[in-house]
RNA sequence: GGGUUCGUAGCUCAGUUGGUUAGAGCCCUCCGCUCAUAACGGAGUGGUCGACAGUUCGAAUCUGUCCGAACCCA
């Protein structure tokens, strides 16, 4: 069976990260895997380039949209060909021959009555200029994003009938066992349809950076919405819709649609629906991947901690770290990256346990043979180690079938350790002394006969540093020697083998700047230091438990109204909503400082088991948080806005 | 609040349909070897398998409750 292979078409808001990276390096493995198998394989990934937020980000830079578009892709593009992602194609949503496509989907939908025109009303905030679902808003009301209030404004807009897809999709997800991977995350998209699908709004009016409506619907106000101009990309990508569709006979359905796990839901759900709607067969699986962190934190602009693909792999090598992602992370879960688990994984596994096998081998027959290894005597002497060699070998596809690159590389060492346990044992050098060469050289046979069968199978991880390896071996890597090789479990002819520098130097110490601590990380741990020994010394009366702290009960509270106390310098009457059936009254001490105007409809944080007080006569059934010094009080307040009565803590 | 998943050695994880003394890698200690990138091999230290109760001849594995973590939804 044919296979096709696919990373999401990347949006070009941004420079590409170690997300986008990890994809790539997957999809790329499992399409190189499937090459070297010898089978029809077709690998696409591109860029998403429409919308509204590319439209603003292009003003913002003084470009027009389709140059800032183009120089984004280009960055994308231009990465993978440096490390040499091997793709077939490269898509651009901006590309005519996809927007074709995309025009010919909607008309499809449209005849068969599955797009149909109506009205999208949605609380939209001006500000951000997005809609957004209820569900998200604070309150009901204020936008997630800035805080501002939302004000509900209807839209003419194309709508897709996903509701009618409901018990469909149900079907699927319960006949197509491996419709999602990894299959942790299928309940999580079963529950999603199960609460009831809405129907899709594909089209916007606000915005014209987008694919226009097909010509047949006379309706140029219209441009084509995110997923359905973006998901279809990957069967565009294979002629759809235009004169020559010859790829979509060949490669579609695709094998392996590999996503983020965030847009597992629009490609789980949204995607098999527009197929089913188009009578289009169906991809057999979905690969969601977790995400990225730098030394157990999340990785974010602010904190400057984002690693750089690029630059970890111009220090370190870049097989090395395409090697590293897709060892350390069992797939789907979320992954670390720090220097110290890099390194030790390169360490360990590439230098000890693969390349330093290599040398061993080199050195003993360079002394026992003059570099020549000859095959004939392996099975002879090392039948056992041969035949469990096979064994590791064999296990190794199913484990690539189910993206779980971890457990294939794990699974795969295991070969190298029969290598190195091997020479061990049978001490070729022993063997010399003893004047039993052929055994001798038996074993430098076997060893070289691993490798070469190890280097095979890691090819698509590393496709590089393995054709050096098998060159030092005397053969070149690619279906042919798959089939020799590994199908039909031949072993080397006799060759000389070529010395090579060592393929993996130990990485002695790091070679880049640790992720940022905040501020200067030096004082940062004195102080620290300073503190514990304070706390476990000197202060220890005032210690107390989490427990204790959590006698207190902080809550964040939106302010409703403020009188002035008319008798009082300092006190301000406030209510205050807790989330609770009535707003609480609480007398604070802020005059000062707040004015009623700074108050209202602000928020706070609120100490909400406090004993009630009487003040100047007035109940206080609360008291505000707030810090003084020298200069003023100023009160504590949440960085974003949250729901009246969140708990604090 | 509803749901899903998970809690196994210092660290990262594997443990198949419940079945003998619970495994691997890394780290650490000791020993061996010298072909090799001070690499490799062997041995050892280390776990009341989150807690408690239950089902069973037998539970890390099944059930319930609780504690803790993550994610999805509201």
């Amino acid at each position: 069976m044919n296979n096709y292979v696919t990373t999401p078409i990347y949006y070009v808001n941004g420079e590409a990260h170690i997300g986008h990276a990890y994809t790539t390096f997957i999809a790329d493995t499992l399409a190189r895997y499937a090459k070297l198998q010898g089978k029809k394989t077709y690998f696409l990934t591109g860029t998403d380039e429409h919308g509204q937020k590319i439209e603003e980000s292009a003003k913002k830079n003084g470009k027009s949209t389709k140059e800032f578009a183009d120089e984004i892709s280009a960055t994308f593009k231009n990465l993978w060909d440096g490390f040499d992602i091997d793709y077939d194609k490269f898509i651009r949503t901006t590309d005519e021959d996809h927007k074709i496509g995309v025009q010919k989907a909607f008309k499809t939908m449209y005849d068969k009555g599955d797009i149909y025109k109506g009205d999208y009303e949605g609380h939209y905030c001006i500000s951000c200029e997005t809609f957004f679902p209820e569900s998200q808003l604070i309150d009901n009301e204020f936008c997630p994003d800035c805080g501002r209030g939302t004000t509900i404004v209807k839209e003419e807009s194309y709508f897709f009938k996903l509701s009618s897809y409901e018990d469909r999709l149900l079907k699927l997800y319960e006949e197509q066992d491996d419709f999602i991977l990894p299959r942790s995350r299928k309940n999580e998209v079963i529950n999603f349809v199960k609460n009831g699908l809405h129907d899709l709004s594909v089209t916007r009016t606000s915005f014209t950076w987008g694919v226009p409506l097909p010509k047949e619907l006379n309706d140029d106000k219209h441009v084509m919405y995110v997923w359905l101009d973006a998901l279809l990309n990957y069967i565009t990508a294979l002629g759809y819709g235009s004169d020559d569709e010859s790829l979509m006979k060949e490669f579609w359905p695709a094998t392996k649609h590999l996503v983020g796990k965030d847009i597992l839901r629009f490609h789980a759900i949204y995607w098999p629906a527009f197929l089913m709607s188009l009578d289009l067969p169906l991809p057999k699986s979905i690969c969601a991947h977790g995400w990225w962190t730098r030394d157990g934190e999340k990785m974010s602009k602010s904190k400057g901690n984002v690693v750089s693909p690029k630059e970890v792999a111009d220090v370190y090598g870049y097989e090395n770290f395409r090697y590293f992602m897709l060892r350390e992370v069992p797939f789907g879960q979320d992954g670390d990256y720090s220097q110290r688990a890099f390194i030790d994984r390169v360490n360990s596994e590439l230098s000890n346990d693969l390349g330093n096998l290599l040398n061993r081998i080199i050195g003993m027959s360079g002394k026992y043979s003059e570099f020549a290894i000859s095959s004939v005597d392996v099975v002879k002497y090392h039948t056992s180690e041969y035949t469990e060699m096979t064994k590791v070998i064999e296990s190794l596809d199913s484990f690539m079938q189910n993206v779980q690159t971890h457990r294939y590389l794990e699974e795969l060492w295991k070969a190298l350790s029969i290598a190195n346990k091997s020479i061990e044992q049978y001490a070729p050098w022993v063997k010399m002394k003893e004047n039993k060469k052929d055994e001798a050289l038996a074993t430098v046979a076997l060893v070289a006969n691993i490798l070469a069968k190890v280097s095979i199978m890691l090819n698509p991880i590393m496709p590089h540093t393995t054709q050096k390896i098998a060159s030092a071996l005397g053969f070149e890597i690619n279906a042919d020697s798959y089939t020799r090789f590994i199908d039909d479990d031949d072993v080397l002819s006799d060759f000389v083998i070529q010395k090579v520098p060592p393929l993996f130097p130990r990485i002695e110490e790091p070679l880049m700047n640790e992720a940022p601590i905040q501020e200067h990380p030096k004082e940062v741990k004195k102080e620290q230091k300073a503190v514990e020994k304070k706390v476990s010394t000197v202060e220890e009366d005032n210690i107390i438990t989490i427990d204790q702290f959590f006698e207190t009960s902080l809550k964040i509270g939106t302010v409703l109204e403020v009188d002035e106390v008319k008798k009082s310098k300092k006190l301000l009457r406030l209510q205050v909503d807790l989330g609770e059936e009535q707003p609480r009254q609480i007398i604070a001490g802020i005059k000062e400082f707040y004015s009623a105007d700074d108050l209202i409809d602000t928020q706070v944080c609120v100490v909400s088991n406090l004993k009630p007080a009487k003040l100047m006569g007035m109940l206080s059934e609360g008291m505000i948080l707030a810090a003084k010094d020298k200069d003023g009080l100023v009160l504590v307040r949440p960085e974003k806005r949250k729901t009246s009565g969140t708990k604090v803590g």
